[in-house]
DNA sequence: TGTACCATGTAATTGGTTACATGATTAC
DNA sequence: GTAATCATGTAACCAATTACATGGTACA
């Protein structure tokens, strides 16, 4: 199976959704480390339905366009508790930051300096967003954070992935100005 | 251009280097940011060539089969400067480990737990590798490492962000693993 | 009248992996 | 003989992005 398709059960496992809402949840709550455009979303839930890991029903409504709801099965989710204990097919890792940080022996020194300062500054206000985030999930969810059999345990415990992303991130590239502002 | 394109310029900004060498370096030196298969690599530095952006000589060996050498063209050491100091395109950061623990409420905590502790171990060696590269720079290219017009400089800069990333992977892995094992 | 949001698709293209293909030399 | 390394390619396939396509409602 694609990993796309378990990035798609594991959002219908928490709540039912239409292919469009399952794109705003996609964005909102697991876009930081999985994304996917609308166009790859629809054909990845006709071929989850036809392989029996979801179902859908049509809601007709009044005043908005008709809209396919999706269900997880139990197939489906059997599948996908199979899925999280396996150990992650091994997929490359492609940072073009780093990689331009391996030829910045080439630039000139203020201009590397102006990108780092940038990029610090994008990771730190990723790092601010994912903090906020953490501070309401502390209040809205309290003790059920630690309880590891619920969904709002895993959702910050990739939440606290993301904010150790992006914080080293943000540490790095103020290493490398940093660095290159003595060297300079 | 194509970002596989500058990954293979950066190495050739440094040293000639036939096709089947640059797999070896792109394995070696950025394999950790940025990848490719031979199948990937020939096709490119073909592209390269017609855009003006290397050339190659042919190298008739004796006891080997003769071989392409490549080499970066004024052109394309203009273009590799020019993108080195523009911000990154945005790519979508895809990570399996971070949407398994989207999903990880679903699971039998003690086999959660040996998945965690197995991807810790991993990243913890990745970790180690790098330390050891960082303790040979240091001794074999000393002063070298603060010169930032040095290509030592910059690869010691990739490299830092190497050690950043396993470092901060290994303990989120630990951390997961830590409260699944307070939480049984 | 125009913009934003709701709602769902297909087509073309690019980037990347896996598989297919060939052939020489060196060392065990 | 046979496995490893050197050396270079093409073809098929899959995953993902960009572009094409349609049409409804709400609100300013």
């Amino acid at each position: 199976m694609r990993t796309l398709g378990y990035a798609i059960l594991s959002l219908l496992s928490r709540e039912e959704l239409s292919g469009y809402d399952l794109m705003g949840r996609m964005r909102e709550r697991v876009g930081f480390f999985w994304s996917a455009r609308h166009s790859q979303i629809y054909p990845e839930l006709a071929q989850l339905e036809e392989e029996g890991f979801v179902t859908h029903r049509l809601v007709e409504q009044r005043e908005r366009p008709d809209k396919k709801v999706y269900e997880i099965t139990e197939y489906g989710l059997a599948a996908l508790k199979e899925w999280v204990i396996e150990p992650p097919s091994v997929r490359a890792t492609r940072d073009e930051m780093t990689l331009k940080a391996y030829s910045i022996w080439l630039a000139d020194p203020e201009e590397a300096i102006t990108l780092f300062r940038e990029q610090e500054q994008k990771h730190q206000e990723q790092l601010q967003r994912y903090r906020e985030i953490e501070a309401w999930m502390k209040e809205e969810w309290g003790a059920d954070l630690e309880r590891i059999d619920s969904h709002h345990f895993a959702s910050y415990a990739a939440l606290r992935r993301g904010i150790g992303y992006e914080s080293e991130y943000a540490e790095w590239c103020r290493w490398v100005s940093d660095s290159l502002e003595r060297g300079v």
